[in-house]
DNA sequence: ACCTGAACACCGTTCAAGT
DNA sequence: ACCTGAACACCGTTCAAGT
């Protein structure tokens, strides 16, 4: 190819399901999902909504390579370089990490209809930590399932209360107690208001807490320990 | 009234909030999120959808009133009937029995803005029952948000896995299998398969191996057990 | 007081027509 | 081979006009 042809390719880069999916993934991260239209992503690129479809097969497969990005910014480390509970430990901050960089994939990365080779490589190699660490199958099973059920789960709370940083807490709860004037009728909850207001709300500490309870469980369940 | 005037209102029931609930509930339930919108609600009601404005501010405040609607149908044990761990233990099933009947409202229970009387009364009462069983403020509180990311995440997979009943497990694997030709490259996710097809999947099962891990775990915070 | 027709600014997607 | 204009069947919401 001359230089010319590359040049004048440059001056407007060729369309590519590549850039089709940055673009996508830019918006998210942005607007979140409501801004994750077709002529959103296609105005983006300069470019009609109709001439994504040369590279997309539709929105849903648009979705598809966003969530798979996304597993491929998991970090699961190489089998048996770590303890499986070191191992564990770090993928699940690692996916709360991912979920905190793109909000708008809560909820969208589990059971899509066809997974990418990021997100089979990752569910492998979670399966393949807890095997070699001795949990029988069906054990290894309810592991993986009991901790993706925390992780994407806890993500879901993360994503939807309204505050991001600890010292927002008590505005927010203000706000929240006048649109509920009957709120002595909920004591606990007027006590969870003042208590979060005075001390703050960590996440990752929250988050943390949760991960160890589980890992302690499941260590009961692993053979030859 | 008088009972001409009666008869007259039944003939076609006038519009309240309720109704519009009960018919937006219905079609939820019927045809998932995606079928929830504003003109169906109407069509299903007789009526153009504008004049749902009339008893629904927006398609938020719809939507905050469904998921009232689910939070009512959550049983909580009165306080001090039951023993912590059996309460939390029935919630926490109750609450997944719900989200099953309304597979449109995983996703969309936490972080409302405008939490209605039947919201506020299940989490005061689960706040509650922590507290008087012992757990000293800040466990409560990472008890609660352990529990609810558990329960609502569990429900999140739920959802989006493919099989609703154990025997459809192997159809299922299948499908998927061959639209991934490199599946030998994921030897623990084979594994997954062809046990999966062979023996079943039980997602109360499932749910309650994981409950029953996370109340052990809690039990270790409470004081004067 | 409640309902509606028309309108506005959006969606995802198809398809024939252009280059 | 790739891009687009026009079109179709949808969205949520507003507002003036009807009863």
């Amino acid at each position: 190819m001359t230089r010319q042809a590359e040049t004048r390719r440059r001056r407007r880069a060729p369309l590519t399901r590549e850039r089709v999916l940055r673009a996508a993934l830019a918006l998210a991260d942005k607007g979140g999902i409501e801004a994750l239209s077709m002529r959103n992503v296609g105005k983006r690129l300069g470019v009609e909504a109709m001439s994504l479809y040369n590279h997309v097969a539709n929105k849903e497969d648009l979705v598809d390579g966003l969530v798979e990005i996304v597993f491929s910014e998991i970090e699961v480390a190489p089998p048996g370089e770590l303890e499986w509970r070191t191992a564990m430990r770090q993928r699940a901050i690692s996916v709360r990490t991912a979920l905190n960089r793109h909000r708008w994939a809560v909820g969208l990365m589990e059971g899509r209809l066809n997974p990418g080779p990021a997100t089979l490589r990752n569910h492998d190699s979670v399966m393949g930590c807890l095997r070699e660490a001795g949990f029988p199958f069906r054990d290894a099973v309810h592991a993986m399932s009991l901790m993706d059920a925390y992780i994407y789960g806890f993500a879901l709370q993360e994503k939807h209360l309204p505050f991001d940083e600890p010292d927002q807490v008590s505005e927010v709860m203000e706000i929240q107690s006048q649109s509920v004037p009957e709120m002595a009728d909920y004591p606990y909850l007027v006590e969870v208001a003042t208590e979060m207001a005075k001390a703050g709300y960590d996440y990752a500490t929250e988050f943390e807490f949760g991960l160890d309870l589980l890992l302690d469980g499941l260590e009961r369940f692993r053979a030859g320990g």
